[in-house]
DNA sequence: TGATGTGAATTTTTTCACAGCA
DNA sequence: TGCTGTGAAAAAATTCACATCA
């Protein structure tokens, strides 16, 4: 069997996201085929067996998937079977909207650290977490034991928290600040650029002109 | 000459933001290569040449490329060599890091016109900016020749606000919330999904221990 | 000489077609 | 019969190698 492809994960975690929700709403029906699936999800059903199929059989012939066991091998798949300690560093609205994130939670993605430079906010609680200064990430992350760090701090300073969380041994980084930042290559980082996804709009709608 | 693809558009996407910065930097150098620019980005020098070939051509052989030049030409072939008019939906803790971000205005893309259901928001002015209630999107949509639509509202409330933007006339949508949102085809959609970004991250990490 | 621009080779990803099993 | 799982084919993207030109 091939190494699955990074942007098959990705999609597992579409694929598990559609049926959390789905189950939701469709509370009776308990299996899905993989043409329901894609039509669902707006893409081909070959695509989403052969995602499923780097990681093992999962279905039934002449059935399709049993919903409830699909949704528990995906999530075995992607990790999700135990808990992820998260740390927040910046507490601005971006750091505010991601925390008060429902996703979080349903996915056994703690929050157990925030780090924030505000003076006012330092030592304080949100919804049971406390605040620390950046400062107190060396301590923090090890005690606490943090998988993984999301960065929503403004640009300037988001070299220099990501040093730290390095330092402490963090070793995964979510970063939102509109910066590349340097990492060793043991540590896995993802960004997420709000200004390239624009530019693809304004791209795709000034072809159409 | 072939289509670029639309992994080479987010490139130059991010090519032009790193020119940006670098010109800020180091503002006495006045030319760079396809070789300097790679290891900064920690990327192929083939790659950015390739890219770059799809739109025609950019440099000079022996010498690099002229920054400015480059800069303006990237910013051209995306379609930012003009103004855009953008509306934010959804003025909570995440719309409003949207609202501050300052890469906006540098791109040229302007919100004219944010819509939120708080009635305390709704008729008030952010820094210029009117707050309108979702039931005049088809007025204000078209008043304000909006091209392109930030979602930043409930997952529970962003199909219903997509339909009235898709009826308005809207062309490109950038979802934040974490739903498969439903468009007609004309329309672009783009998806950022922080769950997903977030399980690879797990991923990355479950696969190590 | 030095670095671009690009056709060709390679690698990766997607799509297809169908064998195989309930 | 119906739908999965998968090797093979096709398509797409990346990397390479080098002709080309200042």
């Amino acid at each position: 069997m091939k190494q699955p492809p990074d942007i098959s994960i990705s999609r597992l975690a579409v694929y598990l996201r559609f049926l959390e929700e789905y189950k939701k709403d469709k509370g009776s029906k308990s299996t899905i085929n993989s043409e329901e699936l894609a039509r669902f999800l707006d893409m081909n059903h070959h695509q989403i067996r052969k995602d499923l199929s780097y990681f093992g059989k999962f279905g039934e012939r002449g059935l399709g998937y049993r919903i409830d066991e699909l949704k528990d091998k995906i999530g075995k798949i992607l990790g999700l079977d135990r808990k992820w300690n998260l740390c927040l560093c910046g507490m601005g609205n971006l750091g505010s909207a991601l925390f008060a994130y429902r996703g979080f939670k349903q996915m056994r993605l703690n929050i157990v650290a925030v780090f924030d430079n505000d003076a006012q906010k330092i030592g304080r609680c949100i919804h049971g977490v406390k605040v620390y200064a950046p400062k107190n990430i060396p301590g923090v992350a090890k005690k606490l034991n943090i998988d993984i760090a999301i960065i929503a701090v403004p640009q300037i300073a988001a070299q220099e928290i990501t040093n730290k969380l390095v330092k402490a041994g963090v070793r995964a980084i979510l970063n939102f600040a509109p910066v590349k930042l340097n990492v060793p290559k043991r540590v896995k980082l993802r960004n997420v650029d709000l200004s390239t996804e624009l530019i693809q709009l304004v791209y795709f709608l000034s072809t159409l002109a």
